[in-house]
DNA sequence: TGGACCTTGAG
DNA sequence: TCAAGGTCC
């Protein structure tokens, strides 16, 4: 049997556009494309009925009926990436294996494994860039050191954006080099050791209209104002490129927006510590308070304030919160609470559907102050003026909060002007044992 | 190197 | 008007 090549699918499950798949097919070996259900990742997902596993296994189907539709087939797999590549070396006659960057800390040790453990077999490793426009050393600043501002980081992205970057891989013109195969069985959910979930998943498209009016009405959560594409941007049934040509073409702000997307892999990539500990060392040193109940509270949605709890009760139904609403509720846990970030960033962890490590721990340092480019400390965001500034009607409110307003509605758990000043005096001492 | 600048605010 | 302190050029 002459050599093949391998495309592992990760975080980019599509077909078109999508840079490491172009470059697979276009080496000229036949593509074998495979899929692992990684047990490393699975087994740390705390909840059976995570809608995110059932989404990956909904995708995968659909990308195996396309493939099937080209005469291949999609191989997918249940285990550890090491035993994954075992299995392929001694089953096939693998030249190569491609793939896509991967950011996150623990991806990156595991790729590193696997590249060492294919050269072991003389296999080669190629990986590429695909899911950001512009990764890790594209910009940076005149000296070669990464940014740590997202204005400056911003002002040098925009200059170096052309065409070019944006640019889709025609990938469907050598669709002719997957390797030929009968349909392969993809294991049932069940088998993966997790159940179905009744969450409806956002589409994929955005309406050209929405794009436009997206920088009046993306704070507003009553509305359906913003796009709701961050799922399909973290498993890739999205390409970034795609996205980006229309921001760019139609809205500003919406672009602005996905700059902070790259902005937030590139910090995590040079700056991995900040998946466990604060962007700025000295605010390791916050005097948390930590309090079970109260995180139980909020996490629960009954702190008593209504734009709060409404965001954590959409998000406990739906697996999304508006993003509006998500400063609120993270700015609320930890300086109305003084509750350590990083449990309002596990919580999010595993309820939203369109978590992805780096721009939710970005989000959260930056709600913290504890980030880079952080909202300074002392801008203790008012859930209340909040509340009558972004949903002057209670429209959102009550969709979420019915009881707003009636008995049964609890008192807020907490004082507004003493955990403000509380807040200031945490953060101060922080900043004095320095 | 001094000075402009700093996501989405409050009181 | 207020609230630090750093980054960046």
């Amino acid at each position: 049997m002459s050599p093949i090549s391998v495309f592992w699918f990760r975080r980019d499950l599509r077909l078109q556009d999508n840079a490491g798949l172009y470059h697979a097919l276009q080496a000229g070996a036949p593509v074998l494309p495979v899929f692992l259900f990684d047990t490393d990742i699975l087994s740390r997902l705390p909840s059976r009925e995570d809608p995110r596993v059932s989404f990956l296994h909904q995708t995968v189907q659909a990308l195996r009926r396309e493939l099937e539709q080209l005469g291949s087939s999609l191989l997918v797999l249940h285990g550890t990436p090491l035993d994954m590549m075992r299995q392929l070396a001694a089953r096939y006659p693998v030249r190569e294996v491609f793939a896509n960057h991967d950011y996150e800390p623990a991806a990156r040790s595991r790729d590193q494994q696997v590249q060492e453990f294919l050269h072991g077999r003389g296999i080669a490793f190629h990986t590429y860039k695909d899911q950001v426009i512009f990764e890790k050393h594209e910009v940076v600043k005149d000296n070669g050191t990464p940014y740590q501002v997202f204005g400056a980081y911003k002002k040098k992205w925009l200059q170096k954006l052309n065409p070019f970057y944006l640019k889709p891989y025609p990938t469907p013109r050598y669709f002719q080099h997957f390797l030929p195969s009968p349909p392969l069985p993809v294991p049932s959910l069940q088998e993966l050791g997790f159940v179905p979930n009744g969450i409806v998943f956002p589409a994929k498209g955005v309406p050209t209209q929405l794009i436009r009016t997206y920088d009046q009405t993306r704070d507003l959560p009553a509305l359906a104002g913003t796009t709701r594409l961050g799922l399909h941007l973290r498993f890739g049934t999205v390409s970034i490129r795609e996205v980006a040509r229309q921001a760019h073409q139609l809205n500003a702000v919406w672009l602005s927006e996905l700059i902070w997307r790259d902005f937030f892999m590139m910090i995590l990539f040079h700056f991995p510590h900040v998946a466990t500990r604060p962007f700025h060392l000295a605010y390791e040193h916050v005097p948390w308070q930590n309090q079970q109940e109260q995180f139980a509270r909020w996490c629960a949605g009954t702190t008593g304030y209504p734009l709060v709890d409404a965001g954590m009760r959409e998000l406990n139904a739906t697996g999304f919160m508006h993003n509006r609403v998500r400063m609120v509720a993270a700015s609320f846990l930890v300086k109305h609470l003084l509750i350590d970030y990083r449990w309002g960033e596990a919580y999010f962890a595993e309820k939203l559907l369109d978590f992805d490590l780096a721009a939710n721990n970005g989000n959260w340092q930056w709600c913290a102050g504890t980030g880079c480019d952080a909202a300074p400390y002392f801008r203790v965001f008012n859930p209340a003026a909040q509340a009558v500034k972004f949903d002057k009607q209670q429209q959102y409110i009550k969709r979420w909060v019915p009881e707003v307003g009636t008995p049964a509605y609890p008192a807020p758990m907490v004082e507004h002007a003493f955990a403000r000043d509380r807040a200031l005096q945490a953060y101060k001492s922080a900043l004095a044992a320095v």
